[in-house]
DNA sequence: CTTTTTGCAAATGATTTGCATTAAC
DNA sequence: GTTAATGCAAATCATTTGCAAAAAG
């Protein structure tokens, strides 16, 4: 299934920059807005920032794309939904990579108390600093 | 020991704003800026934003704080630090409450793999509706 | 032809920064 | 007396919003 087709199914109107913003996700995984911007912009020079934004919640929205918000840095976005994997975030740079479930079958981890709160997903975030940012800190 | 002992401990120098700061977190966990602000402002008027903002930011790097930042809701602090808790935070309205952890003792959770990353915590965030929440978006 | 998206610009909200003044130590 | 913290204002950064023009179905 293509990325045209995959939008179709989900609903959304297929529209270049759309195309464009699942492609740039699918080329650098934990892109921010940015970096979507900028590759988007290699093939789609006139897109605007807005069609980035918009078509980045919208792609979210319907769950072809998902998105990460780590504290202090910009919202990163990737394709590999649905199966609540987790994140290591350098607090240095806010370099991301995939660490799957520690425990097993997601949802992984349940709450040893819920406060009356209906959970719906478990977020786990390993914080550190990625192997170029710890060699400089170690400087 | 009191608030401004604790301040002279952490090599921090005891404001009347810094006093107020620890004092409000104590009062109101899990509150935000902003609420601070408020409730710091009961007592010290004259305050500014920016003390309560330096304030904050001081006691949170000298460990007197803890600074919770969940997606799409402001900074919240709170005075019970070290133990490595973790919170359920509402998607609708941004409440939290303390969770202790599923596993064991802190540290929790160990990566499946940490791809070069020096890790030095594990954040757990469970996300779902708070009570009042729940039951308006169920209507 | 109707509705959704785009593009442009301006607005928003939380937090930070620059700098002179004031208070801690 | 030094140095750090405050108060005021302006700046920053990621993201959202308003609205007319363009494109999708």
């Amino acid at each position: 299934m293509d990325d045209t087709e995959e939008l179709r199914r989900s609903g959304l109107r297929v529209t270049a920059p759309r195309r464009a913003v699942l492609e740039a996700v699918r080329q650098l995984p934990h892109a921010d807005a940015d970096a979507v911007l900028t590759t988007v912009r290699a093939s789609l020079p006139s897109v605007s920032v807005q069609a980035v934004y918009s078509g980045l919640k919208a792609l979210a929205d319907v769950g072809l794309l998902r998105r990460i918000e780590p504290a202090g840095h910009p919202a990163r976005y990737e394709r590999r939904t649905g199966d609540n994997h987790h994140h290591v975030v350098c607090r240095s740079c806010g370099a991301i990579d995939d660490v799957d479930c520690a425990i097993g079958p997601s949802p992984c981890l349940t709450p040893s108390s819920s406060h009356g709160f209906a959970i719906d997903e478990a977020e786990v975030t390993y914080w550190g600093l990625c192997p170029s940012c710890g060699v400089k800190s170690a400087a």
